[in-house]
DNA sequence: TTTAAAGTTGACTAATATGATCAGGTTTTG
DNA sequence: CAAAACCTGATCATATTAGTCAACTTTAAA
């Protein structure tokens, strides 16, 4: 499972308008230098969150772009929308044309399993907002929380070492 | 962020191994014909299993795999991490030698957001066991369990509304 | 009114990773 | 010894992603 370039840099780009202040105009090309991404691929990002309803746009000299809500009030998980990042962890399609409902047939073994780890994400990265990036306020939670607390503890000594590269 | 057919098969292969007695022996046309996946490939897949310690293979007539420990005792972390799927979050190495810490500078601002969205993930999958998944006792948990209560109630008004294709 | 800065758009290409197949093994049991 | 079943590595096809390019429009300042 990998995060796209799209949702690194949507985020990327919309910490890089948060640390102003609010209502400050961006150009692009200010983004692009403190990211080392051409102008041209970030503004495709910046497209998207615009549609998306995340950002306006200010053309001409001494335009770019802004945020339309206060950092705290946006969350990951929106910009991750706008920029069209899925969760894709099911093949199952809720109309039941593909996948395992597919024929009105009942939901594979795994379907629950696949279907909550695509809610576990999302929740999460709803109650990040950019003002917790911008403070460097994203800290570690415990994420065994909904074990009896005794196999929290077994659990919690065990180390993940998910490769980070 | 897509999940990979390898731990999508990974799984649903363990699953299958597991709706049987325990030890019992399973070739691995079974498996293959109640997934519709080629045999050559579910090979490869069981090749990382059994290397993984998750199963072990009997050769000959009448051979086949069967799981090494109980359903209850097998993660689905354990089976992502044994198929080889990461949770490729950050671009960072934690060596340094690469991306945001690299050159011994500063973690960048969304480093920590996305290490723990890793952590959410994998967290998340070592708490569903195999025998959860026969059971069919993977329910629904409350996602924002570590907001304030007033913060949570809001939130669960909102729908995610995740493509599930 | 001209000009240059800056956003807008869509087509295109290159690189990579994934999914999957195939051929030819080896081991083991009846 | 023969067939069932696992084992292995090479190979290919495809889809996605990352990124480039070119041409355009809008706007503000000189």
């Amino acid at each position: 499972m990998k995060l796209s370039t799209k949702g690194r840099y949507g985020v990327m780009a919309m910490a890089v308008l948060a640390e102003k202040e609010y209502g400050d105009i961006v150009p692009i090309s200010v983004v692009a230098d403190s990211q080392e991404i051409s102008i041209n691929y970030l503004e495709q990002i910046f497209n998207k969150l615009r549609r998306g309803g995340l950002v306006k746009s200010a053309r001409g000299i001494g335009g770019g772009y802004y945020l339309t809500r206060k950092p705290h009030e946006i969350t990951v998980l929106d910009i991750m929308k706008a920029v069209g990042e899925s969760f894709q962890t099911t093949r199952c399609d809720v109309s039941g044309s593909i996948g395992c409902m597919k024929n009105g047939t009942a939901r594979c073994a795994t379907h629950d399993l696949w279907a909550e780890l695509g809610n576990v994400m999302a929740g999460y990265l709803d109650t990040v907002t950019l003002e917790m990036i911008k403070n460097r306020s994203v800290r570690k939670k415990n994420i065994y929380h909904f074990l009896p607390e005794q196999q929290q503890r077994q659990k919690e000594k065990k180390e993940f070492n998910i490769k980070c590269l």
